[in-house]
DNA sequence: CTAAACTGTGTCCCTCGGATACAGAGTACT
DNA sequence: AGTACTCTGTATCCGAGGGACACAGTTTAG
């Protein structure tokens, strides 16, 4: 699997293409849509290992090798796939400052990484980034405009909400899991090692095991809060 | 590649169990760390495609299934490189407040992440952490130990921090990029569908192409400054 | 109506992870 | 010391999966 060449001249068009006029041949069977959504059903079920060019195939009615009349490779079906998996971004709520638009938007973003688990693994690495993704940016930066942040503060902010909605739909359990999992997880790990691991075990040991995890908002908030701290700071410093 | 699948079992034995004492057959020619420490160098070079068994066991002049008497498959060879590649936590600078330690922490690891890209795709999804990997948390909890904070937010913020740091390493220009190569790498998508970004469009219309890329001190400051709010509050509010 | 272009298919090849059976090496027990 | 047991490395084999290639059928431009 993850044969990784990526044909960065075809992706481009595949992502940012316009579809083609009339052309002469027998009309396609398929769509770059059908396929992206037949491979994100398969993905979402079995993960990006569950992912063959030949399955996805069959969930269409068709060989292997028609795939290859649409997409390059497989790379570059994942990259389409995560382009439509992730969606556009949502309208942001009417009438929030800039920290309910961020605050929403990451947790939107949570969301889509959450409902599509390969997406964590699809988007390692540096990637040509599809109009969906750019869009997506294009709101925290939105948000941001006039808060008195630089432009390249305001794309480190992106980067930085980006890293959080994603680093947490990795951490987050898995929709069945019992609450407190994670402590026990690294209970079981620490529990009889508690000589190496002393803060950790102090840690665990101070845990409401019935406790649900809120690391997603735990972080989001410290981040958001420095944030506020330097928009306000540089409001109030100068201009 | 990347079958997936792995022996959990087996794993924590490989991971956290002692080497056994003497045993009866021939002596084995190779130990775990010098194939872990083989899969790191290829890794390194060619990333985790380049990873095959058959690459491996060449480097160390075996056969390839030499390698499955030491390692049950891939999937967890790999999961020794990342325990080995991580190594163990550097000791915090004497002296240094919470916020100092987790500042250089967070750099270190980072450091890390960076040496070896593959480190991306390996920490993906689930896994059984290693010596080292808890090693690293329990620095941070150290650090935050004292400062009015609950084990469960002691916590959080190791993941908030493990996720900018493996996050930048991600973002973060190859060694050899020229600056504002981020910059000009989302111009170029910009450029010519100003109407549909135009937030994005102003803010890199603001940047300047030679300015150094600062996200990773530029997201750090901000989630230090949100931690060190919530210490404030803490230990002002009550106690 | 013919030629060109495009689509889906069948077949083939290569790479890679892993199972299995075997031969030699070293140790424990008598 | 000898023997039986066990562990190591190897050789061989298999199946899954990505992708190349040539071909036949289909549709449209001229």
């Amino acid at each position: 699997m993850e044969t990784g060449g990526v044909d960065k001249r075809r992706l481009f068009e595949l992502l940012w293409g316009t579809p083609s006029g009339p052309r002469r041949g027998p009309r396609p069977t398929l769509t770059l849509a059908a396929i992206a959504r037949a491979g994100i059903t398969i993905a979402d079920a079995d993960g990006l290992d569950g992912l063959t060019m030949q399955r996805v195939a069959e969930s269409l009615d068709v060989t292997k090798m028609a795939l290859y009349r649409y997409v390059p490779g497989r790379a570059e079906l994942v990259a389409l796939m995560l382009e439509a998996a992730i969606g556009e971004p949502p309208a942001p709520p009417p009438g929030a400052d800039w920290r309910g638009q961020l605050d929403d938007w990451t947790r939107q973003l949570f969301d889509r990484f959450r409902r599509h688990p390969w997406a964590q693994a699809a988007t390692v690495g540096a990637r040509l980034p599809g109009p969906n993704e750019l869009a997506w940016v294009e709101r925290v930066v939105a948000a941001l405009t006039g808060t008195g942040l630089t432009g390249a503060e305001q794309l480190d902010v992106a980067v930085l909400l980006v890293g959080h909605a994603r680093n947490l739909a990795q951490h987050a359990a898995p929709d069945g899991a019992p609450a407190g999992s994670r402590e026990t997880a690294f209970g079981v790990l620490v529990r009889g090692r508690e000589e190496r691991f002393p803060a950790l075990d102090a840690a665990l040991r101070g845990i409401d095991p019935e406790a649900t995890d809120a690391a997603l908002d735990f972080g989001l908030a410290r981040i958001l809060d420095g944030i506020e701290a330097l928009v306000t700071a540089r409001s109030t410093g100068r201009s």
